[in-house]
DNA sequence: CACTTCCGTAAGCCATAGCTAACCGTAAGC
DNA sequence: GCTTACGGTTAGCTATGGCTTACGGAAGTG
């Protein structure tokens, strides 16, 4: 169930903002901070999620610490997406060679 | 920004789970809230959510709505995922390589 | 034409999540 | 040693969002 942190931390606006920042380059907290709507402490509270999640790592460098992109939740998280596409796919396909056929699952239950 | 929209609306558990669903098939919306932990209107609307986000379409038979999964909004989500995938795996092979390297982004700001 | 089945919508309730302000620890510089 | 820069953590507020109950409409059935 680890897709379901990676979805839930991207979920929010601001904090894919994050993550997208991020995807330009390693940063430190305060630069990611500055030029984003809102203060540095909510940064770090994303930073978390995101960690927590497996899509972010930090490195530490003296006092400051630089966030990057890990490929880890990311590669989680393309699974699941590419999952469903095949067989979203398939299925679609199918539909469009016959529009009026039901493979075989018809019939009311209960 | 259509995927702001995709990635919110997988991000609720449940929403996720009636998503998951129609990944094993086709499904009306009774026989989808059958199984589920919520109420029926509940699940509609979930799929409410899930068709605004292009993720899944319906097809009415009847008295009931048949709901798939769209692969439209699915791609979007895909092709997203996949713009961070490559440049975080490179960066990580580079990393890999060259563990003490800042490429030039080095220096304060401020 | 009732009557039933199926489902979407509206109103209202409550838990969660994101934000800010304040605080604290840690590393570097003098 | 003191001081400053950097950033994680906490407490508390507010808004958002998911849930249920109740209702209404549309399509099959007798």
């Amino acid at each position: 169930m680890a897709y379901g942190s990676a979805l839930q931390a991207l979920a929010d606006p601001t904090r894919r903002q994050v993550f997208e920042r991020l995807g330009k380059g390693p940063m430190s907290v305060g630069r990611l901070a500055h030029g984003l709507p809102v203060s540095r402490p909510a940064v770090s509270q994303h930073l978390k999620v995101l960690k927590e999640a497996g899509l972010v790592a930090e490195d530490r460098e003296g006092t400051r610490r630089i966030y990057r992109i890990d490929p880890h939740g990311l590669a989680r998280l393309r699974a699941w997406v590419d999952q469903f596409w095949e067989t979203a796919l398939d299925a679609f396909k199918a539909q469009v060679e016959q529009p009026d056929e039901q493979p075989d699952d018809e019939g009311n239950s209960k």
